[in-house]
DNA sequence: TACAGTAGAGAACGATGGTTCTCCGTGCAA
DNA sequence: TTGCACGGAGAACCATCGTTCTCTACTGTA
């Protein structure tokens, strides 16, 4: 097995375990028996568990851009692209091993002891508002709108975790709609004038 | 000292070191340290770390509660009240020591591990929920708007923390009024109809 | 003064976990 | 075949931590 697949092998069990039952709560045993890669091997790849979790967030965005931006493609209009980030949600909620968003869990765990793993969750939020921000202007909205239905993603994303309720998800949806359709309507109105 | 300042001062110790480093980062040494309450008097106050977690997540549960009334009841008008909320938590963010929502932040740690402290953050959004509802109803809008206000709280406090910028109390707060508004606009068309 | 009971300081204990090391088997080169 | 570099399995090491225990000091009482 050469060094690229043992690294994957190692990044999606690590990913499993983690976001299953939290960075602390699994050994590195636990990887590597996960992973089926020896523990030699896997601090070959990783200096430190700390680089594992971060290399494990990387991965996670990645995963997480690439669904985001399919769902995002499939739909029509640039509305519904938008909305489109809710139904992504809404399906991502319903999962059976959903436990919220891996990010926000990581940094609640180990953001005030790591700055590596909460600078990678710092900039996967970064990335998300600033694709929204693109979605947003696609539509010649204000770039306010933004940061709101960012804002609104977050939630749901946490409500429905701890709730365990994906009802979040439909919530924002309609949340989103009312903000886009009045900024919409406002912009309108401005041109109107 | 009776058990009740000894409990207290265990508890406020506790909080103070767990909301800035973490439950995990923090050992019961460093508890007794800063609560200046011996480690056998904490074990006959508190069986386990477990329950001193979850007695430290009431008793926050309790501030929220007190800090949030108070911040309401200031406001003048129904919508007003509603808004407040976020008013509420603009001024938390600017804090020194403001470091994201501390039941979200142990739910990413300990809510995969513990049942108790899953169930306690649980029962904390539930009480907001509830609490926004009852906010909602008083200005007679239809409940849904409650589960949107909550959703975009909960999103200004994980953008706040991860981000470190304040600004997300001020952009959800824009939302809410968006939100409020169109409602309350809905209502009226509704009602004249 | 003698004593019983309590509480604190801090050592001790047992478990766990991150990280490293040792030992062994394997495959390849000469 | 011999020697060697490599990788794996898992023990070993060291630190930490939750929890308990021991020993000592002190308080109030007769």
């Amino acid at each position: 097995m050469d060094d690229e697949t043992a690294r994957d092998q190692v990044v999606t069990a690590a990913d499993r375990l983690f976001y299953a039952h939290g960075v602390h709560a699994v050994g590195m045993d636990a990887v590597r028996a996960e992973a089926q890669v020896s523990l030699k091997r896997i601090y070959s790849l990783f200096p430190s568990k700390d680089d594992l979790v971060v290399a494990v967030l990387h991965h996670r965005t990645e995963q997480w851009a690439t669904g985001l931006e399919a769902a995002v493609r499939a739909a029509a209009t640039p509305r519904d692209r938008l909305l489109a980030v809710f139904d992504f949600l809404d399906a991502w909620f319903r999962e059976d091993d959903f436990r919220g968003c891996a990010f926000i869990n990581s940094f609640g765990e180990l953001g005030a002891t790591s700055p590596a793993v909460a600078e990678a969750v710092r900039a996967q939020k970064a990335a998300f508002q600033e694709y929204v921000l693109g979605l947003v202007r696609e539509e010649g909205l204000p770039d306010v709108v933004a940061a709101q239905l960012a804002i609104l993603a977050e939630g749901a994303q946490t409500t429905a975790a701890i709730s365990g309720d994906p009802a979040a998800a439909a919530q924002a949806r309609e949340a989103a709609a009312v903000l886009v359709d009045a900024a919409l309507a406002r912009g309108e109105h401005a041109s109107t004038v």
